[in-house]
DNA sequence: TATAGCCTGCTACACTTTGTAGTAGGTAAT
DNA sequence: ATTACCTACTACAAAGTGTAGCAGGCTATA
């Protein structure tokens, strides 16, 4: 099976959310079409449930089927999401953790780094 | 149960690997002395084995008893934990979680700021 | 030498998360 | 009514992690 990427949030969870962040609302059939990974209905529909119950999708019954939409925008999600993995890793590691989170984003591609300069620049 | 922290990386194993990045080379039977959190003498040695099953910690018979010490340094491994979850969270969101870990690094005191801004200037 | 004590290896179980999907039962349209 | 589609419920596999018992082996000491 997949890996999880993302702690607490696999695979095919994260292809679902995308879908549903960029097509809203939408429901389960014209997920799994748009999926294109020839998995069954019910699978794409339990894994929606559960994004359901975990409060990452919000539904609306129409016409018998569900509608869902994301519960949250994507870059709103992904801001927590980070915010999480930051603080995570920095309680495991403390300062370690953060030092070498600098030196990741070093690898970053200049146009961001340029951005990361004025937004730093900013607040000097 | 305690929650994955760190994806792939336990709270257990974590407290374990602290315990023998801090004294190294160290015996199960000490590990959970200093650990002081009341588990049994097997599983600490189970989660060992794990450790070292997995590569983070290398082991030597010493009278009859392994004596574990770290694979890779403290700094190493939280260097590549971080590279990884910043890599898997870019490859999972894109450049939205780029901008999202300077956000989040945005929060950190002055002086890792102060860090931060001389390793940029330095490649502009 | 026997016995207690500590160590390892093996095994096993619980629980959670994620992916996967079948089946039953309901509703709606043809 | 029969077909088609939807949901709810249920279930299972596999991995990861925490937890620990038990058997067997070595050592030291009585």
């Amino acid at each position: 099976m997949a890996k999880h990427v993302i702690p607490g949030f696999g695979e095919l969870e994260t292809a679902i959310m995308d879908v549903v962040w960029s097509t809203n609302p939408i429901s389960v059939r014209d997920v799994l079409q748009k999926l294109d990974r020839g998995c069954a209905y019910t699978t794409v529909m339990t894994v929606m449930q559960r994004l359901f119950d975990k409060g990452l999708l919000k539904r609306k019954l129409l016409d018998n089927a569900y509608q869902y939409a994301p519960a949250i925008p994507k870059a709103q999600f992904v801001e927590e999401t980070v915010q999480k993995t930051v603080d995570q890793l920095c309680d495991g590691f403390g300062d370690v953790a953060l030092a070498h989170f600098v030196d990741a984003l070093d690898d970053v591609d200049e146009k961001r780094l340029e951005k990361l300069r004025r937004k730093l620049s900013l607040r000097t």
